[in-house]
DNA sequence: CTGAAAGCGCTTACAG
DNA sequence: CTGAAAGCGCTTACAG
């Protein structure tokens, strides 16, 4: 009994009208047909269960409606980072918000020809480009796409698109600069893997507040890691070794400064008496951390919501823009930092915090 | 000069055959066309950097290739949340590698008929359901959908469909047991909100690994929260004020559970000495919680892939199903589990591990 | 090996 | 207020 899904033309037929007038009153074109008329179409979409097809409706408005989401997924498992959801949390109830729909672009391999493929082919009406790497095929991909788009989150300064994203360079800038104004002196910088343009602007801003306090840091001041917190740990225990040694450390992430801290924790080095230390990002971990994490708080959400907006408005106007959206970043005040102090700390008053190793069950 | 974006009759008319022909090579359908016609229609394609409508085509074939996720936006702040981005992470990875499209369907309000608007548009092949809540519109949807669809994560047992999810009820069911094993018998439970399926399940395995030992709870015993650490914060202050005192608490989930464990340190109880722990999620936080948190992994990731791919085999075989696919958890022992002991913890010697008040900056 | 034609389910001028 | 017709950009029998 039950044939396909029904159409526009079922339902025209079951009203005994034209499809043109199924549409209009489906789209409440007013004045375009009469109460009556209204009644009887709804009643038959009603009765057989209509619903529109978007695809038939997108091919000819030349219009998804859906905005698309473009991952770099070749690198791994994204979305499982917090970032990544996050932002798209933001994107997607911006989007929802103005009547769209959201759909996930994952590219498997870094080749321009492939992206024109995956995202110019009418399925999506604008992109978002989710914090491309440096050196992106999709920045290059960019320059001749003729598709509006918005570059959410790590992204060069010197992009010629629109792009949303946090003050990274400012914000380790601010945070050093309020470590020298402690009276710390001897600051290393835990730095992000090059890849990222978050990482390079991050470690500008610590480089320019050194040198804007006449402070010249030695190569031995910085030490790479990969964002992980194993290689937090690792670029710690570096840095314990320089002699004399550091009151501060900056990390380039939360991951990696609370690897930093476990590295410490080891080494029976008092946080913050001995060093103080601060994060980028302000996971969740972070305010979990002993002591508690102070970091850098990105509006990671806002940063989504943002790069919505701008596409629809690019989309719905017709015109391209180039507008940058940079947010501030916002120091979170925890206790992992105290003002610099020339005596070392009383280690027999502060040994009681040192945890006792643990048996195993 | 430019034009509209090529079509394939474009495409056609520059290579001199027909579009038949186009679509022929496009899809190497091969025997159909000589290598020379081959050549000419490639080279017309990348002359004029054609790229085929996908919207055109699905619309003929009724085949989007495109799997919807279906959330329910409604909530809140829904993709923030680890769970659901993890398990997003898991249908991605498993879609691309099929070929897949993913299209993330945000659900704004509860209801039944606009859900129906929403996935049966022509614009999914199937809905992967994430994680709906008691009582969600989406349960009552599918009994009459004949859109292929998998329910991933939290969901009930009785489900007439095909679902994905860890075993709730026996992970808790095994840790409690666990916890009997090592001599505990007043074990506390915080509870999660009633409308989550999960949260449901968690309790029923507690309740039953107590009814098996012969255990019986009084209603103090158990505390509802909502999922949030400051709930689990509460739950405990209330259940610290039992008599006798627990020796043990579970809680429905890790954040909870770390607020459970902030409300010992204000109360100066000490873990495990006083109180053992364990929580559920494995959330990163937990690992990097003092003590570290024992707690309950759950394959979040597996359990989107295997949706993905039971949804996929739906789809193409034309079959649906109602195979349920359900992972065990984990035990993940860490610190916060020790046997039972009648007699209370030398405090003088554990008094170290207390944190002192820190000053503010 | 190749192509003309019908059709997927809508919308949009346009004519009445 | 209403409808016939063309068309969006593809694919798929079908005939040659």
């Amino acid at each position: 009994m039950s044939r396909q899904t029904p159409t526009i033309k079922d339902v025209a037929l079951r009203a005994g009208v034209s499809v043109t007038t199924v549409t209009n009153v489906l789209h409440g074109r007013g004045g375009r047909f009469s109460e009556e008329t209204r009644e009887r179409v709804l009643q038959a979409v009603e009765e057989l269960g209509y619903r529109p097809n978007q695809i038939a409706r997108s091919l000819v408005r030349r219009r998804s409606n859906t905005l698309g989401v473009v991952v770099e997924h070749f690198r791994g498992a994204l979305l499982g980072n917090p970032y990544y959801s996050t932002l798209l949390d933001g994107i997607l109830a911006e989007a929802v918000q103005a009547g769209y729909q959201i759909k996930i672009i994952a590219l498997e391999r870094p080749d321009p020809q492939y992206v024109r493929l995956s995202t110019e082919d009418g399925s999506i009406d604008g992109a978002i480009l989710a914090a491309p790497l440096h050196q992106s095929p999709l920045l290059q991909w960019m320059e001749h796409c003729n598709l509006p788009h918005v570059v959410a989150g790590s992204s060069p300064r010197d992009l010629r698109a629109a792009c949303v994203d946090v003050d990274d360079e400012g914000s380790v800038y601010s945070a050093v600069k309020w470590l020298i104004e402690l009276g710390h002196r001897r600051i290393a910088f835990i730095a992000g893997p090059v890849n990222y343009w978050s990482a390079r602007q991050r470690e500008q801003g610590y480089l320019r507040a050194l040198a804007e306090a006449g402070i010249t840091p030695t190569p031995h001041w910085i030490r790479r890691g990969n964002y992980s917190t194993l290689s937090g740990r690792q670029a710690m225990e570096m840095l314990l070794q320089v002699r004399p040694p550091f009151s501060a450390v900056v990390c380039c992430n939360d991951w990696m400064a609370l690897g930093a801290l476990e590295a410490m924790r080891r080494e029976g080095v008092l946080v913050p008496e001995d060093i103080s230390i601060v994060g980028f990002d302000n996971v969740e971990a972070a305010s979990v951390a002993s002591p508690p994490l102070t970091t850098i708080h990105q509006p990671v959400r806002e940063i989504g919501m943002t790069s919505a907006r701008l596409l629809i408005q690019q989309i719905e106007s017709g015109k391209p823009s180039d507008e940058h959206v940079i947010f501030p970043g916002e120091l979170i005040q925890r206790d992992s930092v105290i003002p610099y102090s020339p005596e070392p700390p009383d280690r027999a008053k502060h040994l009681q915090r040192v945890r006792p190793r643990r048996r195993r069950i």
